[in-house]
DNA sequence: CGAACCTTTGAAGTGACTCAATGCGTGTGG
DNA sequence: CCACACGCATTGAGTCACTTCAAAGGTTCG
C-alpha cells in the first residue's frame, strides 16, 4: 500500500505513520477479474470504499429508460466510490474493467482515520475535489463540444492517467474500453464512435490496432479537444507543508 | 453562520465548538451583487473557497473555442469552489447570479479545521462528494437524453434546491438563469432551450411567467426528466453517530 | 467450430444548430 | 417624458451532426 496514494507525483508519499493507519482502515485486499461489479448503483448501501493497487475500473449511472453513462475511469492510485459516500443508496455502478487488485475498507473507518491522522482527512477531500474537477472538465467536453473533439479529449485524457500509472509508457497504449463503453463516455453512440475512430485515423491524428491507440499529433489532438491536463496542474502543496 | 451547514436537514446542526472553528475559519462575510466573478478560471489562484448564507452562484468553465459550461448552481448552504481546492490555478469560474451574502476564507485555514475539529473534516469531505454525485447525474443527463428531459431535470434540480433554501416554497419559484444560461447548463443553445420551454408549456407539464416557473405535473416531468432527488436519499449518519 | 461479442459500413430519418429577424422590458440620457 | 440602446425571449427556414435501423466481417474463447 506504500506510496500507494503518491502515484499523482506532486503528492507526497505517505508517512509510515499514515501508511499504518490507512492499512488498519483496510482490513481486506481482494483481486477481481474484468466484469465484476463492485457496488450496484441505486441498490447497494454505500458502506465500502476502494482503493485501487492496479488494474482498470470504472464508474457508471443507469438511467430508468436503460440508458447509461460511463462517469469516470479509475486507475492504480485511485480511491473509489467517493461519489456514494453521502447517500442511503450507492449513486453510481461501480464495475471491474481489467483484471484488478484492489483494498477494500467499510465507509466507517473513515472517521478513524479522519480522527487519528488530519492529513489522511485532506487527502481524502483532495481526492473528492479532484473528482469533481475532472466531472467538470468532461460535462464541458459533452456539453458543449463536437463528437470528434469529445472523443479527442477521452483519447487524451486516458492517455494522461495511464502515464501517470506507468513507469515507462511506450508510444501506444490500450484504451481499454469497448467503442460502446466509450460512447457512454462522451455521450454518443457506439456508430458514430467508430465513425469518429477512423475520422481520427484518416486525418493523420492517431493510429489504431485492436484497442491499441498511438498519438501520432499530440498537439492537434489537444486542440481539436480542447483539452487540459489537470494532473500537470496538481499543486499539493497548500496543505502539505502545513503537516 | 449557525446551522448553515445545516440547512441539508439530514445533515445535524453543527456543535457550538464547531461553529466557533468554522468562523475562525472564515475571516470575513461579504455582500456581493449579481455579475460579480469571485474567481477567474485558469486565472485565480484558487486560495478562497465560499461558503454562501444567501443568494446564489454558479461555476462554469470556458473552453479554448469560447463556449461556456455551467457546471454547477449554488444556494445558501452550499461549499463553494471545492473541485478548485487541488489546483495551482482555479478550474472554475465561480460567478453571482443574484444578490448574496456569503462567508470567504483562505484554502489554506482548512488544515487547521481538519485538525481541530475532524467532525469538519467529515462535513467537508461530505460535501465534495454530493457535488461529485450531482455532477454524476447531469453528466448521466446531458450525455444520455434529449434536450425536453435535460430541461425537464434541470427545472426539477432547481426547484428541489429551491426548496430546501426557501421554509414555505410557493408553487411557483425563479429559476433564475437566462435561457442561454440554461443552454450553457445542458448542453444546448439558448434557441432550442426556448423552444423546449415552449414544448413542455404547451404539453401542460410546466407554465410559465416571466423566470417565474410553476410545475404542473410533477410525476410526469419527473418522468421525462428521469430525475432522481438526491437530496432525499442523503444518508449522513454514517459518520454523525461516530461524534 | 460455433457462439458471443465487438467492429465496421451503408442508408434514411431527426433533433439540434446556424443564420436571420422581430418583439419585449428596462434603464438611461437628452 | 420620450427616444433609444441593450439584453433577453421568441419564431422561422435551412443545414448538419448524430441517431436509428440493418447487415456483414473480425476476434476470442470454450
Amino acid at each position: 500500500m506504500k506510496n500507494l496514494l503518491a502515484k499523482y507525483g506532486t503528492l507526497s508519499p505517505l508517512t509510515s505513520d499514515e501508511t499504518e493507519v490507512i492499512e488498519n482502515l483496510s482490513s481486506v485486499k481482494v483481486t477481481c477479474e474484468a466484469g465484476k461489479d463492485l457496488v450496484a448503483g441505486d441498490f447497494d448501501e454505500p458502506d465500502q470504499l476502494f482503493i485501487v493497487e492496479e488494474g482498470r475500473l470504472f464508474a457508471s449511472l443507469e438511467l430508468p429508460s436503460g440508458d447509461r453513462a460511463i462517469t469516470r475511469l479509475y486507475y492504480a492510485g485511485d480511491i473509489v466510490g467517493t461519489a456514494n459516500v453521502p447517500f442511503e443508496h450507492a449513486t453510481q455502478t461501480i464495475t471491474v474493467n481489467a483484471p484488478s487488485t484492489i483494498y477494500v475498507f467499510p465507509r466507517r473507518h473513515l472517521i478513524e482515520a479522519f480522527t487519528d491522522m488530519p492529513r489522511i482527512a485532506a487527502i481524502f477531500y483532495t481526492f473528492a475535489a479532484l473528482e469533481s474537477a475532472i466531472l467538470n472538465d468532461r460535462l464541458v467536453s459533452v456539453g458543449r463540444t463536437r463528437g470528434k473533439s469529445r472523443l479527442a479529449s477521452l483519447i487524451l485524457e486516458i492517455e494522461a492517467r495511464h502515464s501517470l500509472a506507468v513507469p515507462d509508457p511506450g508510444k501506444a497504449f490500450d484504451i481499454g474500453l469497448t467503442q460502446t463503453q466509450i460512447g457512454e463516455a462522451i455521450g454518443l453512440t457506439s456508430i458514430q464512435v467508430n465513425r469518429l475512430f477512423r475520422a481520427l485515423d484518416e486525418d493523420g491524428l492517431i493510429s489504431r490496432d485492436k484497442s491499441e491507440i498511438e498519438i501520432l499529433d499530440r498537439d492537434r489532438l489537444t486542440e481539436i479537444g480542447q483539452f487540459r491536463n489537470r494532473y500537470e496542474d496538481l499543486d499539493l502543496d497548500w496543505f502539505d507543508e502545513h503537516f
